[in-house]
DNA sequence: ATGAAAGCGCTAACAC
DNA sequence: GTGTTAGCGCTTTCAT
């Protein structure tokens, strides 16, 4: 494997001239530049990485943590993480957690050990007590709000969103309101969607309540225990449009018509959603991801609201 | 941030006896030990990792190509191989190409830079021989079986298992019998579906295949067209136990009864496939993803073939 | 058992 | 414009 040495030598020029030429440094004559550039391909070559990293004291390397990396809504703010990476020309390192808490910090003790220049946190697993020490070695970004200074946030106002768009079900006449999640209540987002659904309808009957929906299949298996309730909702707030969906194919296949029938809300405008027009409340996952990036190579704590949106189709 | 000077000067030791309590090696005083342990821990001190890996000249990191990080049968190989990085203490690069053959490129090349000590593709976009070339800078390990000697396997043998679906099917009596892939014509597993068909049935009828599916969704749409073909067929082998579970979700949806209206066999034993007794062909993923992480840290070049097997239920 | 010193491959003052 | 050289933080001979 040739170094940066090798090149020099056989160029006959000073390490120095190279390196200036692989970081097109000016001050360089024509003759050398092309002189080096010669060898360079001559030999393949290409710097060590690590040799740059340590000198530089970064990596261009940013962690992303996040439960599944199977999951709709988490692959929208990846997607988001992504685009801005590589315009940024810095590369991301998923970091699966499966919700387990002392994974995640172990993938936060990659800041310390400096092969990640920065994290964000898509969905936590551990306290803020527990995750804030870390912030000494390197930006933490969440997609989630929190108090703590030393936390930059790209975040959802997800308590404000799941209101309205209760109280839209509630303006269209509908009184029984079922509603799915992901989590349970360890979950911030199922707490707000609770304390959100008491302040429209009041404290919702446990039958009306389906925890752990990710999928579509998670959606079929939901409606298959809400449309035989005896007193069935008439409307349905899923988690996703992808649940949505599920609930949507097990109505249908049942005879029922939507949104006669019952009337269905979905989240994050998923192209699924849009193929069987179910309304949506687009949280715009991807800009959150984007928006956290940004805060992440900035090393900005700042706070910053992703704005949703409501699309209106024939569901609801 | 402290690094090994501040430690071995806090402790009185040279750098070279912290070194040996940082890796464990004998011939340290059990005195100087706890002495040398006490600073790292009052200044929770870990080494960079940058350091390490330049001297070392490896970063125990292994990069793995993915075309989608959302598909169900890619994620069974990931899993797989998080599994034994876990294990031996490597940390897993998840490298998403979106099927991007200028994307490939650039990730095989991490390999020249040192950021990577092994790459593992799930699926490649470019040829072989463009990929050849870079292992020369350290293993690259293919899910699929190749002949290139550089390259070790640790494969699916696809082409006997889709050879012995047909088979199965036909025996039960089916003689119109649908199937549908992931990618087109471009993609040796579809290839390898097509030349297995002929073998058993002869030529397939233009509209007994559906392309690009990987989702329930996906699945949805195929049997939208398959079902309603004048010639029906009476049995559809999917690519997929997700689109498995979309064929059958339409195909109950429309009053049709399985297997007795159409037979289905499904693809890699995914959960949704269990769930709605849909038999299936699995070819093991998760081993082989194992496997190929074995490989990988082993510089081997061997070709290993994974086993299938045929699960039955009670859909055909 | 312990330490001094020579690198790993590169960048960036600093001098010329 | 170009080269010399001192590190970046660590591991590892080689002495002692």
């Amino acid at each position: 494997m040739a170094n940066i040495h090798d090149i020099a030598k056989k160029a006959g020029v000073s390490v120095t001239t190279v390196s200036r030429v692989l970081n097109n440094h000016k001050y360089v004559s024509e003759e050398k530049r092309i002189a080096v550039q010669n060898v360079i391909d001559e030999f393949n070559y290409t710097p060590n990485r690590n040799a740059i990293d340590l000198i530089r004291g970064e990596t261009r390397q940013i962690g992303v943590i996040i439960p599944y990396n199977n999951n709709q809504a988490f692959d929208q703010m990846l997607h988001g993480i992504l685009n801005k990476s590589i315009e940024h020309e810095y590369s991301v390192i998923v970091l699966p957690t499966t919700y387990d808490a002392k994974k995640e910090l172990e993938y936060l003790s990659m800041l310390q050990t400096k092969m990640l220049d920065a994290v964000i946190i898509t969905s936590r697993s551990n306290n803020w007590e527990a995750i804030t020490p870390f912030t000494k070695y390197g930006p933490i970004i969440s997609c989630e709000y929190t108090d703590f200074s030393e936390i930059g946030c790209s975040y959802i106002d997800r308590y404000t969103s799941y209101v309205e768009a209760f109280y839209l079900l509630k303006e269209r006449g509908h009184e029984r309101v079922a509603f799915t999640t992901a989590r349970e209540m360890e979950s911030k987002s199922t707490i707000q969607t609770f304390t959100a659904y008491e302040e429209v309808f009041g404290k919702p009957s446990g039958d009306y309540v389906i925890f752990n929906c990710y999928s579509m299949q998670d959606g079929y298996r939901a409606a298959q225990k809400l449309l035989h309730i005896k007193e069935k909702p008439t409307a349905i707030y899923a988690n996703g449009d992808e649940v949505a969906a599920g609930i949507y194919q097990y109505a249908i296949s049942i005879g029922m018509h939507i949104p006669r029938d019952v009337a269905l809300l979905g989240q994050e405008n998923q192209p699924i959603g849009e193929a069987l027009a179910i309304s949506t409340v687009d949280h715009q996952l991807i800009q959150a991801g984007e928006q956290a990036f940004e805060l992440a190579i900035k090393k900005s704590k700042d706070k910053i609201k992703i704005p949703y949106q409501i699309i209106h189709r024939s569901s609801i």
